[in-house]
DNA sequence: TAATATTTTTAGGTAAGTCTAAAAATTATT
DNA sequence: AATAATTTTTAGACTTACCTAAAAATATTA
């Protein structure tokens, strides 16, 4: 039995939750995330657990088990390889191609997305920023930092962003956060902690700590 | 509502048994190309008849509606255009990407179809000589004859298949039936309709009807 | 045209993946 | 530590897309 687009899902925002913790994830943070319901999210936990995807205690929580991790991985590199795909080959701007290659993670062909890998040139970020991992589900270590944690006054580029929503996207290109920027902290407000940014050498710009989390700094 | 896969993929079935007869299409030919039973091929003929998709009596087959022949298009667009993406861009041979068609073919985005429509500089047959639907659900006239129906003596070039099976496909590619090649009918025998067949002026070899039926050939 | 064979539909079920409402367990607050 | 609030699970339903078995309609043959 093939594994199902409802499974996919499910790992790949089950492994999304696990990079930012080391703690066991919540069944509600699953439901808000694949935009079902609690009950549901128990109902398919359960599932997994039984398929050995993933290790599920009743009301404790779940992680996924190492096989779980390289199916999840498995799927994270098809989206953004076809996310790189639809940026460099077929003209998309960065905050048009998440919705489309949710679609396109799901095809199964371990031979396509070799030969994707290659045709172009074996990536190793995909247009946000985020690290593409390998055949083997090793991820390259890009070494960035969030904005929010950068010393201020030192300089770092823009290497990332740790979210790929259209909405927060489009808001970067319009404060001419684009990747590759040189990017310089001058002040944190204690108020808000909003950010004083310059950016590529010109005046500082006002961004919110919301949008300064959100955005990878290499120095 | 987006239309489902199982309704997509009875879209393009029944559009493909309709090209070859104007008669009503059956039930049971249906079940046998979606291999399922006939019973739930009912069920979905209902389900899509309240749609609007096709004109369906019970008991006296099936017929696309003009916004279900609409639809099957759009599909058999997509199709032939990864097809030719997965050949000429992938590397693929033309026996192993019908599969990979069939999941992509489902991928939801007007706009990633158009640009990869640019991308291929805007095919007019797929890998296997099937004409590719343009954008408003228009078939170029290619003007091809089944190899079966073409006049002995007279040469012609190979410019299509009917089936694109890999089995079928594997086997003109031992025969060195290739796209393009110059065919010449040589003798046609009376027992079982086999071809005596020129390939590209090299001595004439034997093909059975079954396939010189599924060549498609230009004068 | 009557009997027989074939095709198609209906009736009743199943599995996956979702939901709502209510119960149970856990966590936080007095 | 008892109570209240929150989270999670269970129970029971629904929809989609299938299935098998039996009934009904149509087509074929004698
Ligand atoms: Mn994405
Ligand atoms: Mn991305
Ligand atoms: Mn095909
Ligand atoms: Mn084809």
């Amino acid at each position: 039995m093939a594994i199902s687009f409802a499974e996919e899902n499910y790992l790949k925002i089950i492994f999304r939750l696990s990079e930012s913790t080391k703690e066991d994830i919540s069944t509600n943070a699953i439901a808000e995330l694949t935009q079902n319901k609690a009950a549901s999210v128990t109902d398919m936990l359960r599932k997994m657990s039984e398929k050995g995807w993933v290790n599920y205690q009743k009301y404790q929580g779940v992680r996924l088990s190492s096989l779980g991790e390289k199916l999840a991985l498995d799927i994270v590199r098809k989206h953004r390889l076809w996310e790189v795909f639809l940026v460099k080959k077929m003209g998309f701007n960065w905050d048009e191609v998440h919705e489309i290659a949710e679609q396109l993670e799901h095809i199964e062909s371990e031979e396509l997305i070799d030969k994707l890998d290659a045709f172009l040139d074996y990536p190793r970020s995909d247009p946000h920023g985020d690290p593409i991992p390998n055949k083997d589900g090793i991820l390259p270590q890009l070494g960035y930092v969030s904005l929010a944690n950068m010393p201020i006054g030192k300089a770092g580029n823009l290497v990332g962003v740790a979210q790929d929503s259209a909405v927060f996207l489009q808001l970067l290109t319009k404060l001419n956060l684009r990747l590759g920027a040189t990017l310089e902290i001058i002040e944190i407000n204690a108020f808000d902690l909003s950010v004083s940014l310059r950016i590529d050498n010109n005046p500082p710009v006002l961004i919110s700590h919301e949008v300064a989390k959100n955005v990878l700094v290499k120095r």
